[in-house]
DNA sequence: TGACTTTGCCTAATGCTGTTAGGCATCAAC
DNA sequence: GTTGATGCCTAACAGCATTAGGCAAAGTCA
């Protein structure tokens, strides 16, 4: 009988494949080991089980995620790197829908995810250097950013969107702009 | 062997109840019937199987939010509708982790969530009308709206916030205000 | 080339889950 | 008290996650 050639990394990019196709749902020992035409057991040498399986993919994600928006932001500052970072979330979010969702699960301390979600905060700081915003609120403003992003990301991935008319790319850019501007005129104090 | 006296509805509070303790995914026909006393097979008298089940709860819990937002709006206007609006769905979020997750789950066009998801909508442009933005903008203020309120709680729900240091509290106040300060000075036209 | 070790994938087996089918006791109506 | 409907039951099946143990392929060194 050959050899599959299976590694960690092979079987949470398939896991990860198949949560797009099919669904973060999807991701089962058992799926994920048909996908990789290799018996259900096998997969064990190489991931401990299927909540491993999931936070596999959750730190994939979030990593690959974290590479592509440090890649847009290169060279960009201000108004123009918040539409690049937000682009960049919501572009991935479309073609990759079961990679992103897994992007949002909860996960615990110890977890590897928990360094790949830090980058992403970093790089929402980042975008915040060209705003105006007192240091001791960047963290709020941080917070509103990733709210707006992820939410209205969700929203319409959940088909939130899809019952009324107007198409959302035209909200999108309206959301952006709201962003940019409370940025831009960011309350002085925490008053 | 006395009855238990199920019902649907009774069932599906009982799936919300566990879903508020131990998660969404652990609403199954085995656990529900486990909490409620019966055999699982007996379930399947009062709701189709492990899919409507959760379905039950989703379209549950979008009621019963809708119902305490229109509560929380009745008498009030502009910049105090919104943050009764917003501080409803946060403490629903945080008092119903399960419930509210529910409420975010993708749903098939002919399911009676639909119609609850609609109370949402309109509460939501009802609020609005108490800020000066174009009729032909609404649906994106709206939007807007809908993506901060749940983006903001979403992440608070996943522990995003939990890893860092000041208090979810201070940044909702200001993702609030954000929220009001865009709509003041929504853009007169589309441009 | 051949023998030895490592290791990747296999089959077997267990206990749990979702779901369907069919039985029997409880309750309501007459 | 008999009749009928109905609510919950047991039995049964297929599928899943997980563990244990076996065997053959690949890598190593003479």
């Amino acid at each position: 009988m050959p050899r599959a050639g299976l590694s960690t990394a092979a079987v949470l990019t398939a896991a990860a494949d198949l949560a797009d196709r099919e669904g973060l749902d999807a991701v089962t020992p058992s799926a994920v080991a048909r996908s990789v035409g290799v018996r259900t057991p096998s997969l064990y040498a190489h991931v401990a089980g299927a909540e491993a399986l999931r936070e596999g993919v959750t730190t994939l994600a979030l990593d690959e995620l974290a590479d592509r928006v440090g890649a847009a932001l290169a060279g960009r500052s201000g108004r123009d790197a918040l539409q690049a970072l937000a682009d960049t979330y919501r572009t991935y979010a479309t073609e990759h829908p079961g990679r992103y969702a897994a992007t949002r699960r909860a996960v615990d301390a110890d977890s590897p995810a928990l360094a790949a979600g830090r980058r992403h905060t970093d790089l929402v700081t980042a975008v915040l250097r060209g705003y105006p915003v007192p240091e001791r609120e960047r963290v709020h403003a941080v917070r509103l950013v990733g709210s707006t992003v992820h939410g209205f990301t969700a929203l319409q991935a959940s088909g939130a969107f899809e019952h009324s008319n107007p198409e959302a790319d035209v909200s999108w850019r309206r959301a952006v702009d709201a962003l940019d501007v409370a940025l831009r005129h960011w309350p002085e104090d925490g008053a």
